[in-house]
DNA sequence: TGCTAAACGAGACGGTACGTCTTGTCTTGCT
DNA sequence: AGCAAGACAAGACGTACCGTCTCGTTTAGCA
């Protein structure tokens, strides 16, 4: 039996929106929670009773669907991985997603429970649909079977980070493209 | 002319040891320019004379002196980014700077002065030292004269980044071999 | 015509009883309408149904069937005021009143709306008895006819109130006579 | 030796203005500490440094500088005791006291340590007072010498806090003369 | 027996205030 | 002029209540 007044999804909706918004306007660092709940029009309790922290609020607003899809075959593994490396560096440098991810990891590394949260719907993933890439062009025969996924994700995915958020610059548009060469050059000679 | 009292260094010794003992103790977001002043013994006027921040300070304290030094030739590619690769892995995993660094990264993310200065002290130098690297490779003949040093620099600094703050765990103790075998397949055969 | 479920007077049981023990717990600072409506199983509208306030709620729960019997003549009119002043000091001290009485005033003192119930229930009975004691006391020619049952009242109960809220200790068991025989004495003669 | 920056006494000034202003304005229970440093352009900490607690704050900006002077001799009990029924009226009735002593006396009562302290400023001072004046009226041989003060001062406060905050009105213009006749009255014939 | 209306417990809602902590600056007396 | 100490204004933290509301359920009188 459902006790008690239902929550409303108006709630999550203006939350979602004013997190983003103010990501968008002075990044993550000046993000309170007071100021969430005053911009979406929203009681601090409102938030405290669906999110633990601060993070935690922000990784749902704007991690949350950005769920991928599983890959199409573009017909080979450079193309494959191609795909993948944009689409990470798409979820990574959306506005929002560039605005928060650098203080939202420091936050996520300090939180044992979140970080496995987020290894869960974002890290896994990718590593899944990296997997079945790997699995696609084995048995094209392009590789060998040996190729570990968890390795070559980092690379992608490391390499993307480093770029967005060490270098500080853009990233030069055909980093995927180039990413997914060095990575395929790799490992296209079975060891 | 040198007026008015000199800066005692006792001062700076003093505050980067309380910054590491207390990065130990309780992590980078726990650690307060107050408590680190108390800890210390030190006014917080000679810390803000010193360092415009806490992500200023704990750079200091915590990067500071993890110059990398010109970098042995070990005979091959492999060796040489092996060393890289591992040299990187230290750095990022001794015990400060990795209960620092999320943080420390998000901080400097969020102020465009100390993001140039961290590349400088910090990336810049791997990148010439990889640049060696690819000049004795191709010297060599390993590998042709077009590889990105950038490209490479990212893959190997990201793929150590994500293992040890993105996955969690331990990273295995071959990663440094793996990713320096991966990498440099990638770059044997001279585009 | 009486439509929809009546209430339910176990609601109002549940919820004087929570108030009292609620007081006597914590006091009445600490007493919410949360915290009552959690002690006594029941909802809040339940509370607010009955009571526009916790000082309503806690002033019905306290203060209800306090009413003062017609007094006695115990003939004489120092042994009417002492047992006057004894009736005030047996209210005012009780457990719950003793901790619920300086918040509840100071509540009431910012109600109009309440002071107005709070005097009609509490004050006026008081002085219409001690009216009645001052009338037999002419009537036997103990006093003259001048006396000013509101002066003499105030007397009593602000002693009362004096030495138990402000003065802190236990009152001295014969405050009541002591109280009486110094006021009695101030109106045998008559004026 | 005197370390640190000393306290800013324009705190202190702008805090007690800042409470009176706001008691005025809107009284004792909306007064917040947020309200008060908000309104004297202070920050909370530098209220908290000063002050366990609004029922503190307000203490001292209400309750202080009230002390009463040594009472000068009017030549008769009467007199003298008007003289204090009077100052008491003042005191309990100047616009501030009056908004915030029912609210005042209930956190005192609550709180074990300030209500020593109120004891110590407000009541032993008049209780003082009284002693003088009875210990001049048996001097004069207007009563004998076992009147007891406490009871007295709590006929006296007593009535005029019952007249001000029980029964709302403003209290008749000859209280003080009226209150002190009756005492006086129940004094004069030595017991 | 079914319908309607109000009361029920539970708990979410937008707000306000709490008391503590942190930030970066400022002000002492001492060195 | 640098130093340790510590006060300063500002404002975020996470918790607790406020008084209102919205659920699904229960209990009555009326049809």
């Amino acid at each position: 039996m459902n006790r008690g007044r239902p929550r409303d999804h108006k709630v999550d909706e203006a939350v979602s929106e004013a997190v983003r918004e103010i990501l968008d306007g002075v990044g993550y660092q000046q993000l309170s929670i007071d100021r969430v709940a005053a911009r979406a029009g929203v009681g601090k309790a409102g938030i405290y009773r669906r999110w633990r922290s601060k993070a935690e609020m922000v990784f749902v607003a704007v991690v949350h669907g950005t769920e991928i899809d599983p890959p199409p075959d573009r017909g080979g593994l450079r193309a494959d991985l191609t795909a993948l490396a944009e689409h990470i560096l798409v979820l990574l440098s959306a506005p929002h997603a560039r605005k928060a991810l650098p203080g939202l990891i420091a936050d996520i590394a300090a939180d044992p429970e979140l970080a496995t949260r987020f290894a869960a719907t974002f890290i896994d993933r990718q590593q899944d649909v990296l997997t079945q890439i790997l699995e696609r062009a084995a048995a094209r025969g392009e590789i060998g079977k040996g190729a570990d996924p968890v390795l070559v994700h980092a690379q992608l995915l490391g390499a993307v980070f480093v770029h967005l958020f060490l270098l500080g610059g853009t990233p030069p548009s055909d980093l995927p493209r180039r990413l997914a060469d060095a990575v395929a050059a790799g490992l296209d000679t079975p060891e």
